[in-house]
DNA sequence: AATGAATGAGTTTTCATTCAT
DNA sequence: GATGAATGAAAACTCATTCAT
């Protein structure tokens, strides 16, 4: 008896889930430039070519679409660091150097990411708690590699997995999110190819990797 | 100087004075908390105990507010690098560690200036342009120091000082700035003193300092 | 009669017609909730678990629907008033009480009638025009027993018919409509089955019926 | 050192209850004629010839007004009875008269009262709370006078002070609240002053007053 | 006829900034 | 200089109504 609407609602569903994904990209767009209350939803509707009133039909608030944005966007390194599975035995050694170059390539490729992020971390954390438990199994898998890399003396015994991992986030993240004032403090410009390679091989030899 | 109220200006001048440092106070702490957006001139002029009008009278706009801040926020650092001149032959073999903790403790005891420093970065670092050669003495003398470590081996020859100041910064500034996020991630409360304590000491295994 | 497609069309119609019934009562608890201004087309759709644009299809526009709503609640009385004809001559002694009785009765059933009443007065009464004429038949019969009643004695007769009825339905309106307020002013809760039942008979006292 | 601030603040805070006054009673007059939802900010502003800001900052928001000149309005009533105090002995005998006419003439002169009364009524009565204990006072005085009517025989024993309140109440009320619909089903204009003073004329004789 | 998406004109609320005393 | 009131522009959010399928 209701057959017939099967043809159709796949159609109205996809349309508004394109507007609805038109919106999410276009948030994600302007909350990663501006933060929360720089954020304009003005801006968002025109840029996703959508209608104001679509925004709250979708998400609710700003709040929401905010909490929302935010959290798929964190929980998208999840996702990427998949491939770090794929790491075998024979990549122990230069784990960390692998490690470095995925986080500064994931960055680079995800500006929004580490945007998010920041601003995250400087509105309160509010939303933080997706990213617990997020990155777990690729974390298990790498304890592993680097656990055998320490015993046969590739890595240092006395420094934690934990240290590990925080120390090349660190370096990448800090790479990305104080650019432009390290940059003037340095007086270097660390957005040149050739001055970031120079940093991070240094960094690199710094660390011993 | 200027007027013939001779009488009356010094006390004037006193009170006004207090008044704009109470304002400038004020404000600091709402940028840093809340950044330029955020931030809010009714709250600013509350918690100064002025009268909104005073902001304008002092400071002109919100955005000129926000530069003096911002500025005077980000050459404290030089001020507070001035100890580090102190620092002498003697001190260089264990030259990491002191820098690295130096900035842990100025960070730990200068919120505002890394939250400041995330917001510019953040809000696309209009005014870093103060940075540049605030820390050059501090700097220069530095390097006198890491370049004879690095004479006499106590650090790479192949790793530059730049990139040594810069690994030593990620490390204080990404310890703040990424704190919420990063104990999540890491499934680690960073904030509790001890594991405090435990990472920076390996990071300073893994740099070899 | 107005198309070629017969065989379908009495089937349409009446899913058409349930569809139109469903909006009609959903309206009619909205707006008796809410009153015009505060009703909301969203939720008369969602409740009616039909679409918006059928609302406007069916009834036109808001205004149209409320006043299509208003009509037939205010009409309703006069339906439910045909069973007072059939008051003879036997219960004209006990005629108000007969009638107080039954407009308690028909407002506790039908408290859409008295809330749309009240609303309509509140909000300038431009559908009252529905209520003219409509109770004429009741009235007239009533009327008669009334001036039996007079004449022999039963109610005085300097008091009119008019103001006979005003008063009892001033009595069963007030009731309803201002219960909450005057609960609060003689400190006692009107809606409770004793409370109500000692003020009508009080109130039947009162008025000599 | 401060006292010359009190000679200006007076003035200040007199505009200040000046302007919040003009909003109070622009308000008032939106309110009682719309509804809550009814009612517009933009129009209390115009009206009160002020800024629309100047209502949140001494008001809050719409809902706050709404409940701060609801309040206010119903506790009117309680000051205006007060004159019924003055009622002694010898006006016993006419209480009830004197009372439906004392009611008549407030609700006329304050058609805000009762349709604020009205609108709280329909919408919920969340602040009917303030009703509670106002007019008790007056009450207790009448009930003194009522009772004593009733022993000497000028009122039922077997009708309660509440009821004899309630139905005066009930016909003031209601000739105000449902004038529009009523004169249209009576067939009656009841506004016009000699339809009114025979109506209740003829309530009282019909209440044994 | 029926439906979900879309729209534009409001409506409430906020905010930086200026006025008047 | 100092203060509370005042302002207008803009921001978030809502709503009746229409479109496209």
């Amino acid at each position: 008896m209701k057959s017939p609407r099967h043809r159709t609602e796949p159609l109205k569903q996809e349309r508004s889930l394109r507007t609805r994904e038109r919106i999410f990209l276009a948030a994600l767009e302007d909350f990663s430039a501006h933060g929360y209350h720089g954020a304009r939803i003005e801006r968002i509707a025109a840029r996703a070519r959508a209608n104001k009133q679509r925004i709250y039909a979708h998400f609710g608030s700003k709040a929401d679409l905010f909490r929302d944005v935010l959290r798929q966007c964190l929980s998208e390194i999840g996702e990427q660091e998949g491939r770090l599975l794929r790491l075998g035995d024979g990549d122990r050694r230069r784990l960390g150097r692998t490690l470095l170059q995925h986080y500064m390539r994931f960055l680079a490729a995800h500006p929004h990411f580490w945007r998010m992020l920041a601003w995250e971390n400087l509105e309160g954390g509010k939303h933080a708690g997706v990213l617990r438990g997020l990155r777990q199994r690729t974390f298990d898998h790498l304890r592993r590699l680097y656990r055998r890399g320490q015993q046969e003396g590739a890595y240092r015994a006395d420094v934690s997995f934990e240290t590990f991992i925080f120390a090349l986030s660190a370096i990448a993240m800090f790479y990305f999110a104080n650019q432009i004032t390290m940059s003037q403090t340095l007086g270097l410009n660390l957005a040149r190819p050739a001055v970031r390679a120079r940093l991070i091989r240094e960094c690199e030899r710094l660390m011993g990797l």
